[in-house]
DNA sequence: TCATGGTTCAAACGTTCGTTTAAATCATAT
DNA sequence: ATATGATTTAAACGAACGTTTGAACCATGA
């Protein structure tokens, strides 16, 4: 009714509405019928506006994915300015890179719980064109990261800090994604569902410490490349 | 190629290529055809020996997850029995859970990492018959497996345990994902495709000190909200 | 030998998929 | 008011989906 509205906001309303069934249903999962019916909008206006299903999924995430690694970049930036070239502690970095994640869940105008939860499934999602986009989207964040880490933990072999960087991602993204196939028996994540905005601050005071404490564990020790003998059980391989 | 051949193995070679392509496409991105055709089969085959592709992939996790939730009850049997009323240590019960897991994927006949990874991706799709039915197929271990360790860590509250339960899982199921979206970045996930057999021991050995890293981590302090305390042993059985 | 019941087969079923088309509609500047 | 370019609309496209069908096949026991 105004002239803010002469923009039109179909490209808003296709990409939330993109958003939200994603994350219930997944990609292949979700069709362009249910996304245009629930965005009440025509059921060519994906294409017209975006061009593919493939390029509405990468510019659902690509409008969140820019402010939160411009973000955690400025973050780290401004850390390490801070420090005057001493290293991190290993908290500090956990803080920056997954406390800047959840704040995107306590913001909707960020994409809010919705968005993470979308995001800690498409990680693991197997189609080719979503691994390769996001391998683009994070690339350069990841090494900054992971070179802020190897600084901080300057006696751990840098193969086991990535390691241990995949594994935080992966407990956190499972701990995001929430309806995991457990969830009936763990019976724990209704909070996240009804906490709202709480959620991230919730999340975040139990994940935090875990990834800390798994970051910190004591180094495996390998036996040479044969296998050790230490083990105290009769397991025998066969 | 004898009597044994006169038990049709259709079945077995629907049920190896179905497992193997869902966990390279998922299940959605999978069709029909393309398992038929991988196992050089008839397209009616499913139906006719499964009856719908849903239950297809209910008989694929129902042939590897019968071996390997009651091993994990057999050796938390015998692990108890063992220990003759004393609480297990965490680290055992630990062993006991993840490492039976690992063991099938050392072992061809068990399913090897095909269906570690296939596992580790299904349990965050979000259909919603997988879920009920992975709730359906993990519910007694869980429960089994929530109650040794409230028992071997009975100064932390019961919904921590069960968080932190939650997270292993997480990162268990990340880390034998494999080919996650960052593995490009990370680029440390070629062992596990190229090393066979030895990667359930590479697995174990990277990930179970993270995990019991986490597991032992500092309780987060939350500012006194609802402060549930945890009553040991009056906890009601449901 | 033939009847039988389990299995395989090619073909087709109706539905839904992502995408495209061309006309209709709208907003804006001249 | 009219022309213009951007957007929306209804309808249809061919392809692929999961499933069903009915006949052909085949091993086995009477």
């Amino acid at each position: 009714m105004s002239e803010t509205k002469t923009q039109s906001d179909t490209r808003e309303r296709i990409l939330d509405a993109a958003e939200r069934l994603f994350m219930e249903s997944g990609y292949e999962g979700t069709s362009m019928r249910m996304i245009t019916g629930a965005a009440e909008v025509n059921l060519a206006a994906v294409n017209y506006h975006f061009g593919s299903k493939e390029a509405l999924l990468r510019e659902v995430f690509r409008r969140r994915l820019a402010w939160l690694n411009r973000e955690r970049l400025r973050l780290l930036d401004d850390l390490e300015a801070q420090a005057k070239g001493e290293p991190l502690k290993p908290s500090v970095i956990l803080e920056a890179f997954f406390g800047t994640l959840l704040q995107m869940g306590s913001d909707e105008s960020l994409g809010g719980m919705t968005f993470l939860r979308l995001l800690g499934r498409t990680l693991t999602e197997p189609a080719d064109f979503i691994r390769t986009f996001f391998a683009g989207e994070y690339a350069e964040v990841v090494e900054r990261y992971k070179r802020a880490l190897f600084r901080a933990l300057p006696d751990v072999p840098h193969e086991e800090i990535i390691w241990r960087f995949h594994l935080m991602l992966g407990a956190m993204s499972y701990a995001i994604a929430g309806t995991d196939a457990l969830q009936v028996v763990t019976g724990c994540e209704l909070d996240l569902n009804n906490e709202g905005p709480r959620a991230a601050e919730l999340l975040s005071a139990r994940v935090m410490p875990f990834l800390l404490g798994g970051l910190r564990a004591p180094l495996p020790q390998f036996a040479a490349s044969q296998e050790q003998q230490n083990k105290t059980e009769s397991h025998k391989a066969a």
